[in-house]
DNA sequence: TTGTAGGCGTTATCAA
DNA sequence: TTGATAACGCCTACAA
C-alpha cells in the first residue's frame, strides 16, 4: 500500500509537505505541488481513511439502515430510495453504509448504537419513522447528526423532509369521488407508523369533507406488502357491504389488492377502483396501471444526503423541514364508475 | 467518547489489561475480565473502528456498488438482494458500504480503485458482471478479495455462485412447447452482460431442440427495464409475423411487456405466453401472474456474504463455485394456448 | 497476571 | 516555504 511517506520519500520531501500540498494549503510552491500531484498520480495513492479518521476527519460514511421486516424483502420503493442515496453521496466522495434490521426489534437498536459509538458513519438518514421513534431521540440527545423522511412527535426538531400525506390523501378523495366512487376502504400499514396515522388522518378528513360513508370495517391495517394487500383485499369484499373503491398506504399493498380483484374477476377502475401511494415504476404498467400519489422518491434521497452532509458540515439547513406536496397520477385503476358487478 | 483508556482509569487497570480481556485473550483473571466487562456495558464503549483498523485489522465493512443505470432506477431484484446482504452481514457484525455508479462509466472504476486504494471495504461483492469484466481482472491483480453472483470469461477462479441460465432457459422453452407456443421471441438486455449471453444462448439452444422457428428479428436487445420492455413488445408484435411467446430476461422487462400486450387485447396466457427471469415478489401479482424462474435472490445474497467473509477471515470456501437451478414457477401467464387474435 | 512502549498513516502545531 | 514531531485510539510484543 503506497503511504504519504512513500511518496515523500520518493521526492525527497517531508511528509507535512506533501500533506500541505494535498490538502490545498496555500503555503506551498507551485511547483512543489505539481510535482507532488504528479507524483501521486504514478503511484496510485490514495489518502488511508482510517487515519485520516483517527486524526478527527470525516468517516466519509453515512448510514442507513433498511428497515427489512422480512427475509423476502421486496419493494421498488428501497430500490429508488438507496440509488438516490448512492448517486448523491458518490457525487460528494463519501459512502452509505448500509444494513437491515428489523424495524423495534433490540437488533435495530444495537446496530444504531454501535455504528454511533464506534463512529463508523458521520450520520444517520432514517425513514419509515414510527410516531414516537426511539432513534430521534437518542440521536438528538447524543447530538448525532440526522436527518429523516417524515417526522416524528417526540417534539424535536431536526431537518427532514415530510410528504404532505393529508393533502394527498384530499386528492385522491376528490378524484374518486369525482369518478363516481363513495364507498371507500383503506388498506394502511402498522400502527406505530407516522405515515400510517397521517394518511389514515387524510383518509378519514377527506370522507367527512365529501360526505362520504364511513365503516370501521372498511379500515384495514395491512404491513405494506403485496402478499398483506392480497389477504386484506379478498376480506374486505368478502364484507356484508363491500366497498367499491380501495385507498391504499402505499402501491405494494395495491398491488396484491390488485391481484385479489383481478382474480375475483372485478373490473378494476369500473366496477372498483384501487390507488397506491409512491409512485413506483412498477405501478405504471400494471393492469390496469396503478393511479397512485407520486414521491419524488430518487429526488427526495438526494435531498436528504445534501442536509444530512451539511448538518455534518456544520452549515445546517435554513430550512429544517422541507415539505413536498405528493402529485396525483391519474391512471386506468380509477376510469370511473360503472355498475356492474362479477 | 468513551475510550478504552477511560475503562483503565475507571478500574485501575492498564489498557492492555482491558484490551486483552476484551479481545478474550486467556491470560486474564476471571475476575478482572468480569469487571471489565461490566465496565464496558455500563459506560457504553465500543472500540472505534478507525484505531483498530489501522492497526490492521478488518475495516468491518463489505462494499457493494449498485449498478444504477438510470435515476429513477427501480427493481424489486435489488431491494431483496441489498437486504439479503443486510440481514447476513448484520449478523457477522459487519456493514455494507453502498454507492451507486453507471456500470462501465469511468465513475465505477474510480470508485473501485478508491475504495480499494483507500480500504474502504474488506472485498467486494459484484453483480451484473460482463462478459469480460475489469472490476474481476482488477481486484484479481491487486490481491483483494472479492465474490460474485456469475462469472466472467477472464479466466479467473474467484469465488461465485452461479444460476445456470442455459438450463433454466430450457425448462421455460420446453414449458412453452408443452402449453401450445412455438413462435417465440427474445427480449434480452445489454450486449456486454454475462446473464445475456447465457440465457440467450439457452434460448437459442433450446429453440434448436425443440424444432422451433428461429427469427433473428425475434431477439431484441432490451435494457433490463420495464420501460424498454414495453416499447420493444409493441415492435415485436407489430413485426409481419409476431410471436406467440415472449421470453423476456428478467421479471422488469416482463413487466413492461405485460403492459403492452394488455394494452393492445393480446390474451396473456392465451393468445400470447410471456415470461420473465428473476421471481420477484411482484411477479406473483401481475395480471396476470407472471410465470418466471425463481432465483433464491435474498438466500444468494446471504451466501455471497458468508463466502466473501470466509475469503477475508483466510478460509477460502472448499466450493469457489456454487451452481444454482433456477426453478420453474408456472403461473396464468403461459397458461396454454388457445387461437384468438385481438 | 498485569504494565510499558512502539507503531499503524494522517494531519496540525510549531520551529527552522 | 519546508521539516520535525506529537497526537488520534487501539493492539501486541515484551518486560515485570
Amino acid at each position: 500500500m503506497t503511504t504519504i511517506r512513500d511518496i515523500a520519500r520518493q521526492l525527497n520531501l517531508s511528509v507535512s509537505a506533501v500533506s500541505h500540498a494535498l490538502n490545498g494549503y496555500p503555503d506551498i510552491s507551485n511547483e512543489t505541488r505539481q510535482r507532488v500531484l504528479l507524483a501521486v498520480q504514478e503511484m496510485g495513492y490514495t489518502p488511508n481513511q482510517a487515519a485520516r479518521q483517527l486524526r478527527g476527519k470525516r468517516v466519509g460514511a453515512l448510514g442507513y439502515i433498511l428497515p427489512a421486516h422480512m427475509p423476502r424483502f421486496s419493494d421498488p420503493f428501497y430500490s429508488e430510495f438507496i440509488a438516490g442515496l448512492g448517486d448523491e453521496s458518490a457525487s460528494h466522495q463519501v459512502g452509505v453504509l448500509i444494513t437491515s434490521a428489523r424495524p423495534g426489534e433490540a437488533d435495530e437498536q444495537r446496530i444504531y448504537q454501535e455504528w454511533v459509538q464506534a463512529q463508523k458513519v458521520d450520520g444517520f438518514i432514517l425513514n419509515r419513522l414510527a410516531q414516537y421513534d426511539w432513534r430521534v431521540r437518542y440521536l438528538f440527545e447524543k447530538g448525532f447528526p440526522f436527518v429523516g423522511l417524515e417526522n416524528s412527535l417526540d417534539g424535536i426538531d431536526f431537518p427532514r423532509i415530510e410528504v404532505d400525506s393529508q393533502a394527498g390523501m384530499h386528492l385522491l378523495v376528490r378524484h374518486l369521488v369525482e369518478r363516481g366512487f363513495r364507498r371507500l376502504a383503506f388498506i394502511g400499514g402498522p400502527e406505530s407508523l407516522k405515515i400510517q396515522h397521517d394518511r389514515l388522518d387524510g383518509y378519514r378528513q377527506a370522507l367527512a369533507e365529501y360526505n362520504l360513508p364511513q365503516n370501521s370495517e372498511w379500515v384495514q391495517a395491512g404491513d405494506l406488502t403485496s402478499a398483506r394487500g392480497y389477504e386484506l383485499a379478498r376480506k374486505l369484499l368478502a364484507a356484508p357491504t363491500p366497498p367499491d373503491g380501495i385507498v391504499c398506504i402505499n402501491d405494494q399493498t395495491a398491488f396484491g389488492v390488485l391481484h385479489a380483484l383481478n382474480e375475483l374477476g372485478y373490473e378494476v377502475g369500473r366496477a372498483v377502483a384501487l390507488t397506491g401511494f409512491d409512485g413506483v415504476v412498477n405501478a405504471e404498467h400494471t393492469q390496469p396501471p396503478l393511479t397512485t400519489l407520486n414521491q419524488p422518491v430518487y429526488e427526495i434521497a438526494r435531498r436528504l444526503v445534501q442536509m444530512l452532509l451539511g448538518e455534518i458540515g456544520g452549515q445546517p439547513a435554513c430550512e429544517r423541514s422541507v415539505r413536498l406536496q405528493p402529485e396525483l397520477v391519474a391512471r386506468a385503476s380509477t376510469a370511473g364508475r360503472v355498475d356492474s358487478q362479477p
